[in-house]
RNA sequence: UCCGGUGUAGCUCAGUUGGUUAGAGCAGUGGACUGUUAAUCCACGUGUCCGGGGUUCGAGUCCCUGCACCGGAGCCA
């Protein structure tokens, strides 16, 4: 007999095998049984007949509750009425461990409350579907970036100062001295660029903004390549051809995962390249003659990057902002100077910006010249400005925000579900 | 930080114009049922009505205040 996963049933047809896992739910209907059984790779239903166990073996099923732990061992069938087309003849089981008073009943909950079990609530079918699309979404884009030749470098978390000095940033006591915890890796790509040619890195960043959204995390995670060599149109294509292996993978691999979230496919399969791209002072054209009260130099605010967005049917790329509103190493557009060549790509479906990229600055003088008029401390910067002084090369890169693209691919209305345990600016726990 | 909303049983919620003993469904426990899919049916009980202050003969309900949470804005991925 043979230990199996429920992933594998079909292979075992007319077999006796044997399944460890968790009692997802039970129903009796007098003398013959039904056991829902979950092993982590999939719901199986189990079929226990009084007639056909031992009276203990019946006995036992009668207590189970929500959640034991429990092998089962029973002959594999084929049927129709079972959801996924086959179920278990239970033979026996035994329990490992008796659930008592599990609070994810399978009646519906607040959000609030299934956040603060959220170490059970991943457990549940819908939780369990976006994380396996989260951890699709993640092998994609390492698959992607591996196969194109960068490499992998990881940046530091702990870091000295702000990195773009926009955002707010968490604040830690490093021996003594003050340390921030990263908001981006993006500087330190720079250098590793330099020496790798195609670089990529894809951890955790910090913001310690005070944003209560439905797109908003003070903990997420960002993958950032940056490629020597690179013009901001290239950029542009590497960002499209990311997104659209994302998306072709994970309809191809997950698609399961998506019909139990009941994301409308049709809504992905039309996501295909070209991507429109669009300049900042086309849109701003656009919005103004959509009566949007917006100046050229303002920044889109959310209900302008979703007016945005809804035009098009794929992700949208806006590109050559005002240099006011974007970071310090963003390169000045040679043929407008009050323009950089930075870009930022939309998700359709309002959910907002997933990519944010520039071709960065390579003069010295000007980006000196752009530290101190954003105020920032040039002694910080002294290591990346060495970038420049040693064999200064056009090149380019983007971040890209993981819970907001895994949150557009599931079609959720909210980030929180997209990461195992998520940290917003009132919840630290579990 | 600003704007709006919510807070009643383990969970999801109802609760009239302020009225006497606080209500339902689910979960739990016991029972019936050989094809259930959040099974169904019968029985069983649970409350700091978010905290504090006030108005009133009487407050879950009205007023003030504090707290927590939710959504949005700004900022951003």
């Amino acid at each position: 007999m043979q230990n199996i996963r429920i992933n594998q049933i079909k292979d075992f047809c007319d077999n006796i095998v044997k399944i460890n896992g968790w009692v997802y739910n039970s129903r009796r209907s007098g003398k013959i049984g039904f056991l829902t059984l979950r092993d982590g790779f999939g719901l199986l239903q189990c079929i226990v007949v009084k007639n056909e166990v031992s009276e203990e073996t019946f006995e036992n099923f009668k207590k189970l509750t929500q959640e034991s732990s429990i092998s089962v061992i029973g002959k594999v069938v084929k049927n129709d009425r079972a959801t996924g087309g086959y179920e278990i003849l239970l033979e026996s089981f035994d329990t490992h461990h008796l659930s008592k008073d599990y609070p994810i009943t399978p009646k519906e909950h607040g959000t609030e409350f299934l956040m603060s079990n959220r170490h059970l609530w991943l457990r549940s079918k819908r939780q369990h579907a976006i994380l396996k699309i989260r951890h699709q979404i993640i092998k994609s884009i390492r698959d992607y970036f591996d196969m194109n030749d960068f490499t992998l470098v990881d940046t530091p978390i702990f870091t000295p100062s702000a990195a773009e000095g926009t955002s707010t940033l968490f604040k830690t006591e490093y021996f003594g001295k003050d340390a921030f915890l990263a908001q981006t890796g993006q500087l330190y790509g720079e250098a590793s660029a330099m020496s790798f040619g195609r670089h990529y890195n894809f951890g955790p960043c910090f913001r310690a903004e005070k944003s209560k959204t439905r797109r908003h995390l003070t903990e997420f995670w960002m993958v950032e390549p940056e490629i020597a060599y690179c013009e901001i149109e290239e950029d542009m294509q590497w960002a499209e051809n990311l997104l659209i292996y994302i998306i072709n993978q994970v309809l191809d691999k997950r698609l399961n995962e998506l019909n139990i979230l009941e994301r409308d496919i049709d809504v992905l399969r039309k996501v295909k390249g070209p991507f429109p791209r669009v300049s900042y002072t086309e849109c701003i054209d656009q919005l103004q003659k959509d009566g949007f009260n917006i100046q050229w130099g303002d920044d889109f605010g959310s209900p302008e990057e979703t007016h945005i967005a809804n035009q098009y049917d794929c992700p949208v790329i806006v590109h050559r902002f005002p240099s006011d509103i974007k970071a310090f190493y963003m390169k000045r557009d040679p043929e407008n100077e009050k323009v950089v060549l930075g870009m930022d790509i939309l998700a359709p479906e309002g959910y907002g910006e997933i990519v944010g990229g520039s071709e960065r600055e390579t003069d010295i003088e000007i980006l000196i010249e752009r530290i101190k008029e954003e105020k920032l401390n040039q002694s910080d910067y002294d290591w990346f400005l060495d970038l420049r002084k040693y064999g200064s090369v056009p090149h380019s890169g983007f971040g890209m925000g993981l819970e907001r693209v895994v949150a557009w691919i599931c079609g959720l209305s909210h980030i929180r579900e997209t990461i195992p345990f998520a940290r917003t600016m009132t919840r630290l726990n579990p």
